[in-house]
DNA sequence: GCCGTTTTCGGCCCGACTGTTTTCAGTCG
């Protein structure tokens, strides 16, 4: 099975991390940690690139070692400096750096003086009053780390970015009512509008800071206030999602903005342009010398720095700012250019909602068209559907439509790829359909070969108009289905097929980066939400944001189109 | 370990907070 990219990120991750344990140079454990992040942010398969011989010392951030190294784990999935350093450094001390307040440093200062290898020994030491004796550490830090151990078990992984908006958007109603505040808004990955957050970051611009704070740290929904200063403050919430809020000077915003909002990646690659111009950035504005020369909107920091605005959703450092430099910046997709949704579900199936009532709330979202896309037979505990009942179906809604106005229902499916490729369906249903979406719901664990021809071989059915929840993955929770993803995206642009960007927030598939190759191969996408009940249309602003993280614009989706135009393009 | 409009050597993003210290190291984002 070929290296993946994430196989050799997390490589070079570990590695860092060891590097720091070791306590190496910092720019060199910085070489390795940036190469992972490359790495793993890159639209195509590195074992791919080699396999064709392509230079990766033309990667920025990839010299002559590191390409080196790369070829070497592609060609035997390991890294001999990793090896040598898991022989020197007990391999599980990276894991015990996840709990927060424990670096590098401490982690070494730990294992050197009390030989703690792991997390059980590091609670046992900390329970025993152990780590208080080590220099440099005391009670206080005894105590954070048995809290830290406490919260790394509860809550180690990040959260939905849906979950983030369930808990921030009340917080800021609750900051908005102090009058001080001038400015609010939540920065970071959840204004990137990623798939997962770490934690929710605040910031405000005010006339009393200290107050702000205050109110902030007497919220109801707190569980704990974990530092609390004239400027910053963090929080865990009840919950256990962690929230940062900044205090920023007004002229400082958009500096502030900017570097809040991240990503990492993103930041420091504007610092660079700022300093081969002479000056600095830091979250309070741009400097020359010690003249702020920018700072109160983002907008006047890109465009001191040559760029055109960049949108947060784009800050990635994966070409961005190169766009924004000539000018070629995508116009991103919003949520007005939605005209209908293209999968949804009625309680003819597993839907909780009649037609009729999908219907009426699908008009009050403003579209012109929703497809009724049930399942089929094979997903039997959803009451799928076999032919002679999809032919019935069939007209009820063609009954159905004559008394709707300015307002239609596609005829559709969620047809199962069954285990052999072929379609749970027989093609002359199928053909009666407006719309076929293909999805696999059974099977999951199939061998790469396997799986991947399994899509391959029903995207070679006439009727197949879009793959469903491509990858199948669901997050924090399954692991995407073992395909070749760019195997199925070629064979979907020769057959004319779409693929689907599905936006439940459980869901988010496609991902980001093979939304921006998917556009580059000129793939055409419906974003649809699934909807199981008239609720679940409001998840479009999902798959929205995570477009948008892809590059993608009004004219590379299906459903941005009217109804006619739509049809032209199920033709196949 | 990477990189080059001052450089093939000598830089590399940078400030706030905490806890341990009496002026700073470690961690975090």
């Amino acid at each position: 099975m070929p290296v993946k990219n994430n196989d050799i990120a997390q490589i070079f991750d570990k590695t860092a991390d060891l590097l720091e344990i070791n306590g190496e140079n910092q720019y060199r454990i910085r070489a390795y940690r940036s190469a992972a992040q490359i790495i793993r942010n890159l639209s195509r398969n590195v074992a791919d690139m080699i396999e064709n011989d392509e230079d990766l010392t033309q990667l920025s951030g990839i010299g002559k070692d590191l390409a080196g190294k790369i070829k070497h784990i592609v060609n035997t999935g390991e890294l001999e400096l990793l090896k040598e350093l898991e022989e020197e450094i007990p391999p599980e001390l990276t894991k015990i750096m996840d709990i927060s307040g424990l670096g590098a440093k401490k982690v070494k200062a730990i294992y050197n003086e009390l030989d703690v290898k792991n997390i059980d020994e590091l609670k046992k030491a900390a329970e025993e009053h152990k780590i208080r004796k080590i220099e440099g550490f005391g009670a206080k830090t005894e105590e954070n780390i048995l809290e830290g151990i406490k919260r790394f078990k509860k809550e180690s992984r990040r959260h939905k970015i849906a979950i983030a908006d369930q808990y921030a958007v009340p917080l800021i109603e609750y900051l908005k009512k102090d009058k001080n505040i001038r400015n609010i808004e939540v920065a970071g990955s959840y204004r990137r509008r990623l798939e997962t957050i770490g934690d929710i970051d605040i910031l405000v611009t005010c006339n009393e800071g200290k107050e702000v704070i205050d109110r902030f740290t007497d919220y109801e929904d707190i569980g704990e206030v974990v530092a609390k200063g004239k400027t910053k403050s963090t929080v865990l919430l009840k919950s256990g999602i962690q929230v940062d809020l900044r205090v920023i000077p007004q002229e400082s915003y958009g500096a502030a903005m900017l570097y809040f909002t991240g990503s990492k990646a993103h930041n420091i690659a504007i610092r660079d342009m700022a300093i081969k111009r002479g000056w600095k950035i830091n979250e309070y504005g741009v400097y020359e010398d010690d003249k702020l020369i920018a700072g109160e909107t983002e907008e006047e920091i890109y465009e001191k720095l040559g760029l055109k605005y960049i949108d947060p959703a784009l800050r990635e450092n994966r070409g961005e700012i190169e766009a924004a430099q000539e000018g070629r910046l995508p116009e991103l997709i919003i949520r007005d250019n939605i005209k209908g949704d293209l999968h949804t579900h009625t309680k003819v199936t597993d839907g909780r909602n009649t037609l009729e009532e999908m219907v009426k709330a699908a008009q009050k979202m403003g579209y012109e068209y929703i497809a009724n896309t049930e399942h089929s037979r094979h997903v039997s505990v959803t009451g799928g559907l076999n032919e002679k009942e999809l032919a019935e179906h069939i007209k009820k809604i063609d009954k159905f439509n004559e008394k709707l106005e300015n307002f239609t229902v596609l005829k559709g499916i969620e047809v199962d790829i069954l285990e052999d490729g072929s379609l749970d369906l027989t093609d002359d249903i199928l053909k009666e359909l407006d719309i076929v979406v293909c999805s696999v719901h059974s099977k999951f664990r199939l061998d790469r070969k396997k799986q991947t021809e399994r899509i391959l071989r029903a995207m070679d059915n006439e009727n197949f108009h879009i793959l469903g929840h491509p990858t199948g993955r669901m997050i924090n929770e399954r692991p995407p289905y073992d395909i070749d993803m760019e195997r199925i995206m070629k064979k979907a642009k020769e057959r004319g097929c779409f693929l689907e960007l599905n936006s439940h927030p459980a869901r988010l598939d496609l991902n980001d980066i093979y939304l921006k190759i998917a556009k580059d191969m000129g793939i055409k996408i419906a974003i649809s939400t699934d909807a199981h009940s008239i609720n679940s249309y409001e998840n479009i602003r999902y798959g929205i944001g995570q477009a948008r993280r892809g590059w993608i614009e009004a004219d590379d989706v299906i459903n941005t189109r009217n109804l006619k135009n739509l049809k032209e393009l199920l033709k196949r």
